[in-house]
DNA sequence: GTGGTCTAGACCACG
DNA sequence: GTGGTCTAGACCACG
């Protein structure tokens, strides 16, 4: 799996790798157990200091996403508790995503192909 | 229309704000051409800096939202430009939103009913 | 409220404030919406990195321990999330000290004493 | 005595293995003298490195829980001494034990109750 | 070889 | 002035 990180961005770039592992295994691009790249490889690969991948991995592995052990780097956990539940931010970041597109004129129904796809991981 | 800080949350004051008046404009809560409070109003009921509502305001203004002039303050704009776009962070946004949601086992249905709900703005 | 690190132990220097803020706040000594010191005033009384009292703070948060924001440093919060639930890790740690005081001779009339006076905070 | 690591946990292996025996111990699921699994077998049984249940017993051995000798392997010590003590580390973990969970909301009660389950060794 | 921790130092956005 | 992010570099325990 690629990651691309976008310096202009104003999201931190240890944010930025983890929402792609995140929509990786979302996808499933990235299957469950499957291996990670280690810290520093992805560090060299992406370019950026060991310390910011650390602090993804921290952040996945705190979430339940992944597990770390010494022997093996990291893996995407088997069993992602599946809570049925939408936080109260996501929630607001929907809503506000929500009410831009439509005072922009996005209809309905584009958003709601644009969330198929998204959920179907045909991206 | 009454404006809520979260002191919790990590989104900056002034963006939720910002936030709150474009999800206003989008329920119609904030009708085309109604009047906003005055910068110092505003910080005055909220109990922050006038500044941070200044920013605000500057930020509604450049992206189109609303028009201020020296007479009577700031206004919602009667026209707001109608794209039809999704921004590519706002797409990259709700990408990560529907993964968490998926991941997190909550239905394409109930998504679906959500975008529906923030839609409608009647939340 | 003083910090001390013991340089001499297996657990994490962030850990150890960690520990301590968490103590303070159960017996009272830190009191909810008390101020903490800044990440650069308690790093340079300890005498540590600011990154790693600044880690501290972030780990205190994610738990709902603390809120931070940038103008007034960090804070208890008000409302600390009662699950009445004791982690199972804890559970676990609970139960290994127990065995080993137990193993050691120490009578179960001390262990509850012992329990009694760190829950009343009278330390 | 079967053993089960937890993957997931932060716990080092050859911890979590040493914790389980001397919790065995203190609940008389080992006896006195009671005869270990080869440092071999009980690799091969938990599917671990030779090396990492080896550290364990050494752990276990200077810890003075068991003795080694070259005939008879491991086994359980007959006579563990009873110092009547809680070291300073085990006490400060308590301590933070207790704390997260009176913060919790946890009764004392509560709390007394598991002690006293932990103690009794009907887990 | 792996992730985890820590330092010294820097720059940034928010307010 | 505040916390948040990032770097370059180092050392450590685990396995």
């Amino acid at each position: 799996m690629v990651i691309k990180i976008d310096e202009y961005s104003d999201v931190p770039i240890y944010m930025q790798i983890r929402n792609q592992i995140v929509m990786g295994i979302s996808s499933g691009e990235l299957k469950a157990g499957e291996q990670l790249p280690t810290v520093r490889a992805l560090a060299l690969e992406i370019g950026i200091n060991t310390m910011t991948v650390s602090k993804t991995y921290q952040m996945l592995k705190s979430e339940g996403y992944i597990m770390t052990d010494r022997k093996n780097g990291a893996r995407v956990r088997q069993q992602i508790e599946k809570t049925g539940i939408i936080s109260d931010e996501n929630k607001n970041e929907l809503r506000r995503i929500v009410s831009e597109a439509r005072i922009s004129g996005v209809s309905k129904k584009d958003l709601q192909k644009l969330v198929d796809e998204y959920y179907a991981g045909n991206v």
